[in-house]
DNA sequence: GACAGAAGGTCAAAGAAAGTCAAAGTCAAA
DNA sequence: TTTGACTTTGACTTTCTTTGACCTTCTGTC
């Protein structure tokens, strides 16, 4: 096996628990025996953004790389509730959804607050039950499709 | 963790209440364990205007240096639009304070991107259009009251 | 006012990491 | 055998941090 596939192999596990690591470049090339720049070859060459990860860095004293997984099939995802949506939609539903796509990490828990009080019950109390859920489903979705990007 | 960082998060902690602190540089660095100077790369490095923050200092016998967090108190601004928003509002308005409020980096680009589309005229096309624009007052308030935080 | 001591300010050199790039090496497929 | 994609290396660059010598500004005392 070559030292590139070591390198990422190792920087794959480290990343296994939270999904993002941070390295420092010249102690992981001492410790796998390689020179530092081989560190930046495997980064570039298999932890690209096309490949699903978003590397960032710092030079100087304390300085490190970090390497993380982007959150990917966003739109699929995000798309996919849209359409399970529907034209009505009640709160505990929109809060489901939203629970379970910032679980995910499709959304941020930022995001998850904003929406969450668009959708609540509280906003639409001068409507008429099915008026309140039908506008509920049309401003969840807009906001499902405007959410990030 | 770089010394700079350090020096960096305990002014922050300090900071955490009043917005603001005044510190003794050569006693910090004592402190610290670092040379005097470094408190002040720390200082032009990282707590620059554009960064939002103000300094002032004063040399000689009982001199300081005080930090000030300048950014905008953020609940404050907020509360402010929420009071002027009243019980309805229109689009072209909504738009208009979220442009602001984005400008004066009270909320992010990808929040403003989310309550536009909460407030956009699309969602409530089939509310009679006084109602129309109460409902939107609500949500639109209702929102900026959870944004971020 | 002159002077001493107490702060903070400046700046440039040295140090610590990471980034770049091109040359050289490997290896399998054509 | 040649080619071309992928690896390995190392010299050189850029960015950020740490340190220390020296400078300027205040305050208080004689």
């Amino acid at each position: 096996m070559s030292m590139s596939n070591i390198i990422a192999q190792m920087i794959l596990e480290m990343m296994q628990e939270a999904g993002e690591t941070e390295i420092q470049r010249n102690e992981l090339a001492q410790t796998l025996g390689c020179v530092p720049s081989q560190i930046n070859y495997v980064i570039s060459s298999r932890f690209t953004p096309e490949q699903g990860y978003i590397v960032e860095s710092r030079r100087g004293g304390g300085g490190y790389i970090r390497i993380a997984r982007i959150k990917y099939d966003k739109g699929t995802m995000l798309m996919h509730v849209v359409n399970t949506v529907g034209n009505s939609i009640d709160e505990a539903t929109c809060r489901a959804h939203i629970y379970n796509l910032n679980y995910q990490n499709i959304i941020s828990a930022d995001a998850s607050r904003l929406i969450l009080s668009a959708v609540s019950d509280k906003c639409y109390r001068e409507l008429e039950p099915q008026v309140r859920d039908r506008v509920r489903a049309t401003i969840f979705k807009q906001m499902l499709l405007n959410v990030k990007g």
